[in-house]
This record gives C-alpha cells, sequence and structure tokens, in this order.
DNA sequence: CGAGTATTTCGATACTGTCCAAACCCCTTC
DNA sequence: GAAGGGGTTTGGACAGTATCGAAATACTCG
C-alpha cells in the first residue's frame, strides 16, 4: 500500500513527497484508467490542493518506478492506473469505455516479434476494439455504431 | 488510385469533394504517419487552400470509408496514414520515431479476442515499444531508456 | 440548369501538455 | 534537533490539438 510506494520511490532515489503519496493512493483506491485532469478533478473533490504541473510530474515519475502504468488507449489524452500486473486494453467504439483485458501469459502476439526494426524491443501493448456489451444491447435502432464495422480506428 | 477514393466515397454516400481527393492523393503519395497539422503544412506547400477543420472532417470521413486509418502510437496527437494493408506500429521512446511493422495475418482480429470482454472485437492493433536503431546507435551513455527492461509480455 | 443538402469555411473556444522562475520542503549532515 | 542543499512543487504563461456553431460554398440528383 502506502508502505510500497514509499519503499519504492525510496529504492529508485525519489523523494517522498505528499503529492506523490495521495496520487498514488487515489489511482489505487478508485482503479480503471483516468486523465490528469480527471485526477486533478478528484483531488479537488478531497479537499487536495495539489498543482496541476504535479499531477504531471507524478504520474511521470511514478510510472518510471512502474507504480503507474500509461494505457496505450489511442490517440488523445494519457490515460494512467495504478499497475499491478501487465495487461492489454479493450476500447469500446461507441462508449470509449476503456476495459482492461488480462494478458495472456505466454501466447505471444500473431506476429513474432519484429526484427530488423529496431534495435530493442522490451514492450508489447495490444488494443483491441469493438462495441462493448453495453452498448451492443443498447443499440437497437441504425445508429452510426451500426455503420462503423471494418476499418475504423 | 483517384478513381478509388471516387468510388469508395460515393459506394458509401459521400460526396466526391476537391478537399478529400487531394488529401487522399497526398497520404497515398508521401506514406507514413501524419498529423492533421503536418497535412496542413503539405497542403500549403503545395498552394492546396484547405481549412484545417476541413482536414479534420476528411481524414475522418475517409477513415469511416476505410481508406485511411488512424495510427495507434500512444496518447498525443493522431497520425493518420493511407491504409493499404493491416499492420502494427513500433515507437521508439527515444525518438517517437513510429515504423510500420507488419501484421502476419494481414487481416484484422489478428489476434484471438478475449472472451467476455465485449460483445463485437473487430481489430487487435498492436504498439511495440522500445529503442530504434538509429538512437541505440546513437545512445553511449546511461540514458532513462536502459533503465525501463520488464514489463513484457 | 436549378434546387436541396452535404460539405467546407470561418472564428471562437475548450482541452491537453509544456516551459520557466521562484518558493517550498524532503533528506542528509553535523 | 538545527541547518544546508537540491529535488519538488507551485504559479503563470504559452504552444499545440481538437471541437463547436453558423454562414457560405459546391456537389449531386432530377
Amino acid at each position: 500500500m502506502t508502505v510500497d510506494v514509499v519503499q519504492r520511490l525510496r529504492e529508485k532515489g525519489l523523494r517522498v513527497t505528499r503529492q506523490r503519496k495521495v496520487i498514488y493512493s487515489l489511482l489505487r483506491e478508485i482503479g480503471g484508467h483516468h486523465s490528469v485532469d480527471e485526477i486533478l478533478g478528484l483531488l479537488v473533490e478531497r479537499r487536495e490542493d495539489i498543482h496541476r504541473q504535479s499531477v504531471y510530474n507524478v504520474v511521470g515519475d511514478l510510472q518510471q518506478v512502474g507504480l503507474v502504468m500509461c494505457a496505450d488507449a489511442g490517440p488523445g489524452r494519457a490515460l494512467y492506473e495504478a499497475s499491478d500486473h501487465w495487461h492489454h486494453h479493450f476500447v469500446c467504439r461507441v462508449c470509449q469505455i476503456v476495459l482492461d483485458v488480462p494478458c495472456i501469459e505466454g501466447r505471444k502476439p500473431c506476429l513474432e516479434p519484429p526484427e530488423n526494426v529496431a534495435s530493442v524491443i522490451d514492450e508489447a501493448q495490444v488494443i483491441f476494439r469493438g462495441v462493448c456489451h453495453g452498448c451492443a444491447g443498447a443499440k437497437v435502432t441504425d445508429t452510426p455504431a451500426a455503420s462503423i464495422s471494418t476499418a475504423d480506428c
């Protein structure tokens, strides 16, 4: 918990500040994927006076330390989450919700880790896209969602 | 080529406008991944007078039609490219360059979709991260890139 | 060719992320 | 426990990205 973040920061030579502890425990508590401004809003609700820039700094630092990961969910604002284990993400084309997809250990992606492309490849994150259960159920009429089909981003 | 875009737009009930033809053939010609503002810059160079908002509109439309795809390369601005075949991307942690990674399957759901997560999953795009050849050669000192490690799938 | 409407244009605006200097406070040392 | 040093936070300003609404334009069909 809090012991974890303190220890981890010390290990990496980063100082243990109120802001870092608060933001990490917040992300841990609420779970899910959140943008910097969402985090800022939640902090304001809880009477935590933390500057915008600090949120950017802190999530960046926590990411370096390995306590937070940035969810790949397509272009746009960055989404952060407290990272327990490596996993992938599903993004609904209709409501944009982001869901975790467990990473099946040992099962490599459909393509062999590409040769020649780069010197070091240490991460492979998958983005699945489609329509979530909620939107699939709700959609009865011919919403634009029906015509999205293939070839969308 | 141009016949293609005209036909494709008509099929989907979209009008064939100068802007749509110009932007598509531009993307087709130059290849690679480009942001809206990069596209806009290239259009200006070529004396093509097209409004910013129109570029947003057009790439969105072409994407719906399947002539353009949005490259998943992490958060930030969206990168568009003329879509020939389905593929994935490698992003360099140092210089942020985006490189294509061929997909062996070549078609959309190239990874077996996870169960229970959603109703429809029609796309799985992979983002590989690491250090490209250029940056790996240039880097002699202990850059932060060296401490990234773990978190592989 | 003319009417109707999709599309483009224009200006304004919200959002996201970054930069810099000054104030602050965490950690180490004594 | 006090003091110093330097990593962090803060505050304000700023560039870049993307969206909105209304008016003008131009593509398509009859």
